[in-house]
DNA sequence: CGGCATCCATTTTGATACTG
DNA sequence: CAGTATCAAAATGGATGCCG
């Protein structure tokens, strides 16, 4: 069964041949927190069934953008990750991701998912580099049962799911709360002083927290 | 139409439920390049129908991505063009680019198409804008009967479809000759001192025009 | 030429049941 | 859990034909 493609001799076109496919850049931007389980990546991505989710992890396996690995003890189960090539298409996400977030993220809908993580993939997204020269920081997030930590250092970034090795700070917010502050109803510091976020750790290295990232306010397309 | 979405609310969903169908993101690559008719958009996208193509416009348009215009006389014939909104999709797309480049593009298949406003586009997705400061040039492409301009000012880049105004430099090449510049198979230079290429205007302005972009080697996903 | 409508074969997908 | 198997619904591709 040879798949369908643009038969078109184009970097973009060649790429989308090979993520283009309904649902396999939403699979590789769940990657890019880490590896994740078969049903971790059902779970974040609902309407996806477990037969066309076997078939995409089969189609970026046999592709060379994620591979099967199997999770450091104690968990020993299977996962898959993303290759170096398969990482390499951050770049790609995170701009499609900078643009939703100025063109297409309005108010929530009823009928919309929302995961922690694509929260801090966004966060990801609108980091500065510049205004992370020479700057070091870990921070651990903990948003209702979900753990993710974020690494920045001198103007390179990671945001991975899981706890942080030694965090200089860690800051705990119910998922609302993350949702109020990316969307910049409200800053860190008010939902701290609200109550809403508690932190521990580095007091200072989370105030600087804010100036590390551009977040982009929401545009009309249709002006 | 156009019910099927991913139903999450994430910055990167939100850009694919209004880009990610099949066709759109390569139709927006058309557009990158200046305003297009119906009938040049269906030349650059053989595969696509009269119907496929009329519906994705529609939503383009819709969705406040595009929207239709007439050209300036003598032409004055229906065109579609980018929106500020489509038009601020070039970093995404030209991410793609950039990745397809580095990890998928090997030689050429019997059965691709090509057409030489996709290298034009290659081009701009290399562009180094460090390598451009306090620079100002303009350079008309002549590829077998299609005509390009490209226009570089202190860091930033413009290419686009049709003769430039006053071009300090003029570049006439086959496609076949393009393809073997583009690919790193010959130098600019060894084109033209083969007699491949054709320079006329300011030769200084050609010389510098190779230090100005950062082609990636084509690297093996399966390694 | 620009653009829409219609019919139809083929693919892709979504949902669910089922197995180790 | 981690996947397969199966089937119905939807999207696509291609070939028209039509109209201004």
């Amino acid at each position: 069964m040879e798949q369908r493609t643009y038969h078109q001799y184009c970097a973009t076109a060649r790429t989308l041949d090979l993520v283009g496919d309904r649902w396999t850049l939403l699979l590789i931007r769940e990657l890019l927190t880490g590896p994740k389980r078969f049903g971790d990546l059902q779970a974040g991505l609902r309407g996806l069934g477990t037969g066309l989710l076997a078939s995409r992890l089969k189609h970026l396996e046999r592709e060379g953008l994620a591979r099967k690995v199997t999770l450091p003890p104690p968990a020993r189960t299977p996962a898959y990750a993303l290759t170096e090539a398969g990482e390499e298409l951050a770049p790609a996400v995170l701009a499609l991701a900078r643009w939703g977030m100025k063109w297409a993220m309005g108010e929530r809908q009823e009928a919309e998912t929302f995961h922690p993580g694509w929260a801090l993939l966004g966060l990801r997204a609108c980091f500065d580099p510049e205004a992370a020269v020479g700057f070091r920081a870990t921070y651990e997030f903990r948003i209702d049962d979900e753990v993710f930590h974020v690494h920045v250092d001198d103007g390179a970034i990671e945001t991975l799911h899981g706890p942080a090795q030694r965090p200089d700070a860690t800051i705990a917010m119910s998922e609302e709360t993350l949702l109020r502050v990316t969307a910049q109803e409200a800053t860190l510091a008010e939902a701290i002083a609200a109550g809403d976020a508690a932190v521990t750790g580095d007091r200072a290295a989370v105030e600087r927290l804010r100036s590390l990232f551009r977040l982009p306010r929401h545009h009309d397309r249709t002006s």
